[in-house]
RNA sequence: UGCCCGAUAGUAUAAUGGUAGUACGACAGAUUUUGGUUCUGUUUGUCUUGGUUCGAAUCCAGGUCGGGCAACCA
């Protein structure tokens, strides 16, 4: 029994089992972890991992996190951000236990720096940028040290409190942290702790002209929240070492920084520089453009975070660079619509049918929404004498393995009646422009012959009944797996072809209804949501994601 | 030619000194009123060379390959 239970037992992931250890060995009594954005960008699906990372682990072991932006470069940060960035952390689910800003730490910050200069741990720099990085050396070459590091304790006092006071132009003094200038690690050269720029801060205003840099500010803000565990990406790891000198010279309450490996994704970037890029230069609509790997992007596509929260379970944590495959994306989004979308019939390439044998005006018939449910609930669809198929379900002449209609050929139309195509119509250029084709009437769904065997059931709509709406189909971003590391520019490997637009195509009336809160399978088609751009007069249905096609690939082989 | 991090099927991820497993993908089949879903099966892997050990993906040493580090960015 218990060998059983053990093995159904999900293995941990690193970080987790760093907690458990934490935990067992009585080191804390709960756990505090954070999400850090900087409010510069908005956020993508890497910044998913990052906050299911932060959020899940809290959960689990019963602990909290904070939400803290991390804003210390005035000039690249915004409100308009902050608001973004914390509607998508709760659409995937998360509430935070604090909404906390580095900028609610400056005066603690600079009294911190105070205190360093005291101890004779840091000094003001008055060097140029450029000579600092002169004397910096480089990863093979020590450093030299600044000719203003032996300056006195009280003569950096002054000058740090006249930096703060607005004695200065920008760029003309630094504070530095006075470590070691020949460490193998650049980031113990005697980094920069403030620099002074004169900008508006979207909380503080104009009451600071010195900011803190991010080495500066990220570790005493953990501190101060006491937060216990401070998960960030691979690239912090070389930052480890001034994470804990500052804390340790500083004597506050020791956190403790976890690094894991970022998310990369096939056929997409992940920067928040370069889909900026994407966004300024006019590639993409927006931030929250449905090809976008962003959250608001993939929000807008139909993306649920279900899907999301799937998908980073799937993918896992581990300290190994990776590029993962879009496709288990695309596989968990499936597995989640599949279970929650409404179907509907949606023609997007119309061919003309016309049931010569109906004698009707119409009929009202019923299909299942969801026929993965076992609740399902059902909706009427009108049946006349006027139908759309789509033209890639017919084939005048088609080969073996085609199961769908052709001349004196049979299919079923879904919910409906199997029919049988008598009669191609063509205009004077041969264009087939109409099927007249004849009904077998006790094939209706549910009745005598309606398990007449054929070999394929396609979807239709009643053209007088129909209404139109329009549809926005999207593939990848990039023609290449990993646009960031080929040669040159990555925007030179943008997929010309990411979206297609497909003015009108013909639904069933039912689709008036359509809403926000609701996903759709247009059946064989794909998984479609809403998009914000609809209005009363017009619907726009944007393809979250196509259904796998074995006939595609089939047709590809040949 | 410095320092740091890493290396398990195509892509991810497990095995924590004791039978290399899982998911996605691919391929084949069954079921199906969606060429969807579901189900079954097949395929492919421990970077390399030594060492320790009864036994190494796991521990040690050398090598190879990949990534990061020289913003007053985070």
């Amino acid at each position: 029994m218990n060998e059983i239970k053990k093995e159904e037992e999900k293995s941990l992931n690193f970080l987790e089992e760093i907690v458990e250890e934490d935990l067992s060995a009585g080191r804390y009594k709960s756990i505090l972890t954070r999400f850090p954005p900087e409010p510069n960008g908005y956020l993508h699906i890497g910044h998913s991992k990052s906050i299911i990372l932060n959020f899940g682990l809290a959960q689990k072991y019963g602990g909290k996190t904070n939400l803290r932006f991390d804003d210390t470069n005035p000039v690249t940060e915004d409100t308009e951000y902050v608001d973004s960035i914390k509607a998508d952390i709760r659409w995937l689910g998360f509430e935070w236990a604090n909404e906390l800003y580095a900028s609610d730490y400056f005066e603690q910050l600079y009294l911190y720096a105070e205190e360093l200069i005291r101890k004779g741990l840091a000094y003001v720099d008055d060097s140029t940028s450029e000579q600092i990085a002169q004397l910096k050396g480089t990863p093979t070459t020590p450093g030299l040290d600044s000719p203003y590091r032996s300056r006195s304790v009280e003569e950096s006092l002054q000058l740090f409190r006249d930096m703060r006071a607005g004695k200065y132009k920008d760029g003309e003094k630094v504070l530095r942290a006075k470590i070691d200038m020949t460490s193998p690690n650049m980031l113990l050269r005697d980094p920069i702790m403030y620099r002074i720029k004169h900008a508006h801060h979207h909380r503080t205003g104009d009451s600071w002209c010195i900011y803190p840099m991010y080495d500066f500010a990220h570790g005493q803000s953990d501190s101060i929240e006491n937060i216990t565990h401070s998960v960030c990406t691979l690239e912090f790891v070389p930052h480890r070492p001034l994470y804990e000198w500052f804390i340790d010279k500083l004597e506050i309450f020791p956190s403790h920084q976890y690094e894991f490996a970022r998310l990369n994704m096939t056929y997409t970037v992940m920067s928040k520089r370069k889909l900026l890029q994407l966004v300024n230069d006019g590639h993409v609509t927006g931030w929250d453009d449905p090809r976008m790997p962003t959250i608001s992007g993939l929000r807008r596509r139909g993306y649920t975070p279900e899907s999301i929260r799937l998908f980073a379970e799937k993918i896992g944590v581990q300290k190994r660079d990776n590029l993962i495959d879009v496709s288990l994306l695309e596989f968990c989004v499936r597995d989640h619509l599949n279970k929650i979308a409404n179907r509907r019939m949606v023609v997007f390439d119309p061919l003309k049918v016309v049931i010569t044998n109906f004698e009707q005006e119409e009929e009202w018939l019923s299909s299942e929404d969801n026929p993965e449910d076992p609740e399902t609930t059902h909706r009427k669809m009108p049946f006349s004498r006027e139908l759309y198929i789509e033209q890639e379900d017919f084939m005048e002449n088609p080969p073996k393995k085609f199961f769908r209609l052709s001349p004196g050929q049979k299919v079923r139309l879904k919910s409906a009646y199997i029919i049988q195509c008598d009669e191609v119509v063509k205009d004077e250029t041969g264009k087939i422009t109409e099927l007249r084709c004849s009904y077998i009437p006790e094939t209706k769904s549910g009745e005598a012959q309606s398990n007449m065997k054929v070999q394929a059931t396609i979807h239709w709509v009643s053209i007088p009944h129909a209404i139109t709406t329009e549809v926005r189909l999207y593939d990848r971003l990039f023609r290449v797996e990993d646009p960031a590391n080929e040669e040159g520019d990555f925007k030179e490997y943008i997929n010309p072809d990411s979206l297609q637009v497909l003015p009108a195509a013909y639904a069933e009336p039912s689709l008036k209804e359509a809403k926000f809160a609701d996903h759709y399978q247009f059946l064989r088609k794909g998984y479609f949501y809403l998009d914000k751009d609809s209005s009363e007069e017009k619907l726009i249905f944007n393809r979250t994601t196509t259904l796998r096609d074995n006939w595609a690939k089939e047709q590809k082989k040949s």
